[in-house]
DNA sequence: GACCAGGGTAACT
DNA sequence: AGTTACCATGGT
């Protein structure tokens, strides 16, 4: 017990810019933020909660999995968090692509592209549509506290009254009426949310199946949802299949686009079609990196 | 109150 | 094929 899993001087990676780049919803920071450096945060993910720090280290950063044996980081954590991948390798083509990208990455050159529940990752996405990233993460606390399974919240660092269950099934939501599904305050989107559960519990949606198909495939597939267009899709694709040769465009990254390449206003189709010409598989992480830069400094507004 | 938010749909040209 | 009103909800 209270087994810690740690690793020394992780190159490319900072919690900060992982959790807080707007990729996912379901977690809380809970560190006070008075040790420099020093970065603590609670996630959930599928049916498990991390407790994770991080560390300066001698060159990087050190990371300790809390309570946490080398089986399950094996099997789970270096996946999702893409330890394994080498970002020094993306950075540089990327700014192959285009050198003006060097002093974006610097900004955030610790943000990866985690590889989250497929399921979460759907219907986070249809309530991310028209609404800010601490709403977002609102919603997904609701619908958990309301339709997931609890956990034991002796387990964690109770900041918040609702982070206190893990995020519904798609069993769980599609036995939920819409009203049940309203109270999280989702509000126009209830059906949407109903649609996704629905062809995921039927199998009509499988994670499976999308895996076996071309990116452009899996897209249109995901597009047969109610409520899931061209930018929810390529999120989900990036964040919940691990298909980095998608470029999801939504107004900040329309802003930003438009800023540093186009001459006025252009369409989200033709600003994923440039983006996807110009960095080919590697699209998703320039996404990543442009995206928090744009609202760090809110490009365009 | 008007306007906007990690958009999508339906109903228009 | 390309616009536009509308969709709940909360924040500025």
């Amino acid at each position: 017990m209270n087994k810690n899993y740690v690793i020394e001087n992780v190159k490319d990676f900072h919690l900060y810019d992982v959790l807080e780049c707007g990729q996912c919803f379901h977690f809380q920071r809970t560190d006070t933020g008075v040790s420099p450096g020093v970065f603590e945060y609670d996630i959930v993910f599928r049916d498990r909660i991390l407790h994770i720090k991080e560390e300066p280290d001698s060159d990087g950063v050190r990371l300790i999995f809390e309570n946490t044996e080398d089986w399950e980081y094996q099997a789970i954590w270096k996946s999702y968090f893409d330890l394994d991948r080498d970002y020094s390798e993306i950075k540089s083509r990327i700014i192959e692509a285009d050198p003006r990208l060097e002093e974006i990455i610097e900004e955030h050159n610790g943000i990866r592209i985690l590889k989250q529940d497929f399921f979460e990752t759907l219907i986070s996405f249809i309530i991310s549509q028209n609404k800010q990233i601490p709403q977002i993460k609102q919603v997904v606390n609701n619908l958990s506290s309301d339709l997931g399974t609890k956990f034991d919240v002796t387990m964690i660092n109770r900041l918040s009254s609702e982070f206190d269950a893990f995020f519904p099934t798609a069993d769980q939501l599609y036995n939920a009426t819409e009203e049940e599904i309203r109270l999280s305050k989702c509000g126009f989107r209830a059906p949407y949310i109903k649609d996704a559960a629905e062809k995921v519990y039927t199998g009509e949606i499988s994670e499976k199946e999308l895996s076996r198909l071309s990116t452009f495939d899996a897209k249109q597939k995901l597009m047969t949802i109610y409520g899931v267009g061209e930018k929810v899709a390529n999120c989900v694709l990036l964040f919940g299949l691990g298909r980095t040769d998608t470029f999801p465009v939504d107004v900040w990254m329309k802003r930003i686009c438009e800023y540093m390449y186009f001459d006025g206003d252009t369409s989200k189709s033709e600003i994923e079609a440039f983006a996807m010409d110009k960095f080919g598989d590697v699209a998703g992480y320039a996404q990543q990196y442009l995206f928090m830069y744009g609202q760090k400094h809110k490009i365009g507004t």
